[in-house]
DNA sequence: GCAAAAATGGACCTGCAAGTCCAAAGCTTG
DNA sequence: CAAGCTTTGGACTTGCAGGTCCATTTTTGC
C-alpha cells in the first residue's frame, strides 16, 4: 500500500527531509514553520501535503528518523569495532569531535521533549536509537572480556547502560551549559574503570 | 522597580506558577494552552497578564524557576549531606525512588529545548541549577576525601562532571524508554568507582 | 505519441491561541 | 468614608501557521 514514487519524487522527499532536519537542528523544532522548509528546500505547499499526507507530524516523524540514523553512522567505524583500547579512544575522540562541532544545534533534544509528546512513534525511534546504540557498545565490553582486557565479572549490559547514560547526560550537559567537559569527563571515567576492571581481577 | 503586589496578589502569582508547572509536566510544555492554566488555577487571561505582562514566555521562565529549585530540594537534606557512603546511598535511593514516581513527566525536558530557546533566560536558569547540581557533589567527594573514604588523587570537579552527567542521561532515558535501568546503573558503578579509589591507592 | 499517474505551484480557507482592553469589584489607608 | 491603588472577569481582536484544493506541468509506460 506504499504509493508510488519515481526517482524524481525520491530525491525531492529526501531533499525535504533532509532540509527540515538541518533547519530544526539550527533553529529548534517549533521555530520552525512549513514554510521555512519549503523555502530552503525550495518546494511548494503542495509537495510538502504530497509526500506527508498526514501534514507535520508526519514530516517530523521522518526526520526523526533521519536524525536517529545519522547520529550512528556518524559514529563509524568505530563504534562497530571496539575491539582495543586504541579503539575505544579513538571512539571518544570521535564522539567529542562530533558534539564539540555541532555545538548547541541539536537533532535528539527536538526529538524528545517535543516530537515525543506529538507523534506516538517518535518516542519508539528513540528508544530503538538508544537501544542499537547501547547494542553496540555491550558488544564492545564483550569483544574485550573475550581477550581479556576487561574482566569477566563485569556486567556488560549493566556497564553499557551506564556508559550510554553518562554520554547522553553529557550531551545534554553540552547542550545546556555549552561546555563539553561533562562528556569528556563521563567518557574517560567510565572507560577507566572498564579498564581498571582488568586489573582488579 | 518591582510593581507593588498584596498578599493575596503573591498567593494568586503563586497559585498560577504551581499550577502551570503541573499542568507543563503532565502534559507537556507546547500542549499547554493559557486556558488550560486558568481552568487548572481558577483565574482569568486578565489576571495572567496581571501578573506576567510580558505574556507566555515570563510565565514559563518563572515556571522553570519554580521547577529547577524545586529539584534540589526534592534531595534534600541527602544532598547536602554526602558525608559517608550510607549517607551516598540513601541520596541513591532517592533520587531513583523520586524519578521511578515521577516516571515519564519530566520538569526538565520542557526547559530545555522548548523554553531554551524560547526565553533567553530559561538557559541560564538550567545553566545555574546544573551548577549548583554539581558543586553540591563536589562538595561530597571533597568531604569524603578528608575522611579518607576517596583516595585524594581522585579530581573532584571531573568525578562530580561526570556523575552529573550519568545522573541527567539516566533521567533522559528513563523518559525516553521507560525504564530505570540506566539512571541505577550509571549512579552504582560511578559510585563504585569512587569506592574502589580509596583501594587503589 | 498518447493516456494515466505523479509532481508541482500557489491561492485560499480556517481555527485557534496569544494578546488587548476596559469596566467592575475589593482592599487599605489617611 | 472616600480616593486611589490592586485585583479580577471576560468580551473582543489579531496574526499566523497548518491544512485544503485544484489547475498546470512533467514523467512514465505501453
Amino acid at each position: 500500500m506504499t504509493r508510488a514514487l519515481t526517482r524524481k519524487g525520491e530525491a525531492t522527499r529526501a531533499r525535504i527531509v533532509a532540509g527540515a532536519a538541518a533547519e530544526i537542528r539550527e533553529r529548534g523544532v517549533d521555530e520552525v514553520r512549513l514554510e521555512d522548509v519549503m523555502a530552503r528546500t525550495g518546494t511548494s505547499k503542495g509537495q510538502l501535503f504530497h509526500y506527508f499526507p498526514e501534514g507535520k507530524d508526519e514530516l517530523l516523524l521522518a526526520v526523526a528518523e533521519h536524525e536517529a540514523d545519522q547520529v550512528l553512522i556518524d559514529q563509524e567505524p568505530m563504534l562497530s569495532n571496539l575491539t582495543s583500547w586504541p579503539a575505544w579512544l579513538a571512539w571518544r575522540d570521535r564522539l567529542v569531535e562530533r558534539y564539540l562541532a555541532q555545538g548547541m544545534q541539536c537533532p535528539l533534544n527536538g526529538l524528545l521533549g517535543q516530537a515525543g509528546r506529538r507523534a506516538p512513534g517518535a518516542q519508539a525511534v528513540v528508544t530503538g536509537l538508544m537501544g542499537r546504540w547501547q547494542k553496540a557498545i555491550t558488544e564492545g565490553i564483550r569483544h574485550m572480556q573475550s581477550t581479556g582486557d576487561i574482566a569477566p565479572e563485569v556486567d556488560a549490559d549493566r556497564a553499557a547502560a551506564a556508559l550510554l547514560a553518562g554520554i547522553q547526560g553529557g550531551v545534554l550537559l553540552l547542550l545546556s551549559t555549552g561546555r563539553i567537559d561533562h562528556l569528556e569527563a563521563a567518557l574517560d571515567l567510565t572507560i577507566d574503570s572498564l579498564r581498571a576492571g582488568a586489573r582488579a581481577v
